[in-house]
Order: structure tokens, then C-alpha cells, then sequence
DNA sequence: CTTGACTTTGTACTTGGGTACACGGTTCAT
DNA sequence: ATGAACCGTGTACCCAAGTACAAAGTCAAG
């Protein structure tokens, strides 16, 4: 299939397939006699993966990792196992963060029907307690 | 306190902190008679508020939101309601996503000893399949 | 009353992740 | 064999979220 299609079919700007082979999150693909590029069917999912990592808050060098573990990882087992772990362990502080702000929203509801000054929100103090132990993680951008 | 007191208490830079109230995350402060910012103490909660919920994927934008609702919300009750229901299903369907991803990754550690060739990971498909319905949410910008 | 640290404003630059545009080449249905 | 619809390259631009820098004002300690 060419550009567009492939554009199409993983609802993305054709352009931005060009931008993701130039960041090598895209192999090149094959050529057209003309010149044009033809991508196989399994582009799709790859491309459909990326904005989906990405909308799980994963920025595209993560992206990028992350495609090398989904595909047998690097030569070198240890060096997947120690990516993917560090991933996991990741993944697993998001979900408890996620979890707090839900739990804060939730009873944010339930409490709705008090009137204003009664309704002081829990969102913000939770927040705060959990961001206590935050500072460890320095090399973060978000 | 000052500026970079703030600053360092909120582990941000102090020019990020013109920036917040430039864009109306922080109300503009008192100012000293030489004209220094003078921010109450509880501004540092309100600072690490918004460098938290970033970190868990909300652009200021919706941290934006997020501070009216967790100040009592706006007059009208029902809209905060919705405001806040809203972002629960959408942090409930990001915590299964990165609960899928997760489980990908554990999976993939698990057969790490095989070979590559044998190592195929299941992430690339599990996520594809959960992405069937994405299409509908589209005014998203992460 | 000066020196050094801190602050102000304004403006410009940076990075990540795209998007748009101009200009030209390719395909293919008619 | 030609015109619409597509594609390619290069370059420029956009937005979010900062970060840096210059020029000038403030303040406290010595």
C-alpha cells in the first residue's frame, strides 16, 4: 500500500509517516518503480501502535524502545529483560498515580450535591501527598 | 516568599513560574513595594498540583480544568460533574491500556531465555486490539 | 553607599511532535 | 497523450511547554 493509504488506514497525516521514518520509527520502506513508497499491510499495526503509546503518555524515543522489545528486543537478552523491566516498573507507578487521581475525582462527584463551601475537593491534597517520594526520579520529561 | 523560593520548594525553575501565570495557572501575586512577587505559602502545594498532574499526562490545559474543579468547581454543579466524569473514563481506559502493556511486558520477560527468533512479543498485537475503538475520541492532542 | 545576589520585564531560543507549502515527478483512466 | 489525483523532496512553519538572556531595578550586609 502507498503513503496515503497506510496515512489513512492508521489515521495519521501523511506527512507524518515521512517524520516518523526520519525519526526511524518507520523502516524504510520499499520503492515504487517511480519512486513511490509501498509499505507492507503489517505497517499498519506498527503505526497504529505508536499513536497508541503515545497516547498512554509515551514520548516517541520511549516509542522507539518500546518497538524494539515488542520485536525480540536487542541481541543481548539481559539488555531486553533490563529495558522492558524498567518499563514495567514504569508503568506500574503510572498506574497507581492514575488510580489516586481517579479515586480523588470519583469522590469529587460524590460529594457533589453538598453545597460549594462544603465541597472541597480531595484531588488536590492526595496529589500532593503522593508527589512526597517524587523527587527521586530526576531524568524525567513529561 | 519569593520567586525562586517557590521555585525551589516546587523543584521548578523560576521562570516557569511567570510562565504558569502567564497562562493563568497561577493568579498574579502581591507584589512587594520594590515590586517583587510575593506568593502565600500555599502556592507551593498549587505548583507541585500542576507538575504532578503533568507528569500523569494532562496538559496544562486540562490542569487548567483540573484546578477549577478541585477548588469547588465552577458555580454550576452539574458541569464539574461531567467535567470530572469525563476525565475518570478516560483515565479508566488509560489504566487498561497500560495495564495491557504491562502484562506484554511481563510476558515478554518471562520467555526471555528463548531465542530471538522465538521471542515474539504479544504487546504489538494486544494494543492494536485494544486501539479497534480509539477512533471516536478525537480531540486529543498529547 | 557600594557590591553582589536577587528580581523585574521583554524578547528570543529550544525541543518534541508534527503540518503546510512549493515545485516537480508519477499514474492511470479516458 | 493528457489532466486529475497522487507522491516525492526540501524547507518553512506551528503549537506546547518551557528556558535563556539582556538590561535595568531592588535590597541587605558590610
Amino acid at each position: 500500500m502507498r503513503t496515503s493509504e497506510l496515512a489513512a488506514q492508521a489515521a495519521v497525516n501523511p506527512q507524518t509517516l515521512r517524520y516518523y521514518e526520519r525519526r526511524g520509527l518507520l523502516s524504510e520502506p520499499v520503492r515504487s518503480p517511480g519512486g513511490f513508497r509501498v509499505y507492507p499491510d503489517a505497517a499498519v499495526q506498527r503505526v497504529r501502535f505508536i499513536k497508541r503509546a503515545q497516547e498512554l503518555g509515551f514520548t516517541l524515543a520511549e516509542v522507539d524502545v518500546l518497538l524494539d522489545l515488542a520485536e525480540g528486543g536487542p541481541d543481548s537478552c539481559e539488555k531486553a529483560q533490563a529495558l522492558a523491566t524498567e518499563k514495567i516498573i514504569d508503568l506500574r507507578r503510572r498506574i497507581a498515580d492514575l488510580e489516586v487521581l481517579q479515586s480523588g475525582l470519583t469522590r469529587l462527584v460524590a460529594t457533589c450535591e453538598l453545597p460549594q463551601a462544603q465541597r472541597e475537593c480531595p484531588i488536590l491534597h492526595e496529589l500532593d501527598q503522593g508527589s512526597a517520594k517524587t523527587g527521586e526520579m530526576q531524568g524525567e520529561r513529561r
